[in-house]
DNA sequence: CGGATTGTCAACCAAATGGTTTAGTGTTAG
DNA sequence: CTAACACTAAACCATTTGGTTGACAATCCG
């Protein structure tokens, strides 16, 4: 399994996404992390392992609690991967410059 | 499942990635996809039709061959979806955009 | 027609995924 | 010390994934 590979792994379950979009805010506990979510905090701690393994987030533990960061380097490759595939094939897209643009990024 | 689920989930697997780098080059059929993979035909299309489920792929049947082509637009939403967490997350990225600028997007 | 090409389908298999529950390990607060 | 808190570990389960092989269907070529 490359890098890619479990990055895009990792991204590829809602459940994760939004974890990653909570931890966008700032850094969490893993007990908050889970609250929204109508799934045991087992589960949940699962996701975020998986999200570790993948690199996108870290963990540092403080006395009781885990709190959980972001980390956005593998973001980056697949990010990368995207772009370098759009520039292979410059079709449907009125080119991801302008998309993004368009996004004010 | 989501599109984006699906969509990360396609893009999760090296043998999956590598047939969109072909397919960007244009036009090609199931056979000719399937022969630089160390894997038989019927995992190949297996493959295929994991991608075309993502709406990735079209596929048309000319005579006794399948044609496979891109779809760009699920690529997009991927993309709008890790723009928009970068949105939220102005971190460890020198910015997404100065990024995308010097790879000449 | 008959044979080669192109690809699917079905059955099977091992391993991974995504979830559960129950039990257990540290750690802190009272 | 004890009880609550935060979390992991282990066992279990159903489903999906990623691959195989073998048989079949459709189409084209000679």
């Amino acid at each position: 399994m490359t890098d890619l590979d479990s990055t895009f792994s990792a991204l590829s379950h809602q459940a994760r996404r939004a974890i990653l979009k909570q931890l966008a805010t700032g850094e969490m506990r893993l007990s908050d992390l889970a609250e929204p979510f109508d799934m045991s905090q087992t589960a949940v701690s699962k996701h975020v392992r998986i999200l570790c393994d993948a690199g996108l987030v870290t963990m540092e533990q403080r006395g009781r609690t885990r709190y959980c960061r972001l980390n956005a380097i593998p973001m980056r490759a697949a990010l990368d991967w995207i772009a370098d595939y759009e520039t292979f094939w410059q079709g449907q897209f009125d080119s991801l410059a302008r998309h993004l643009a368009k996004e004010g990024l």
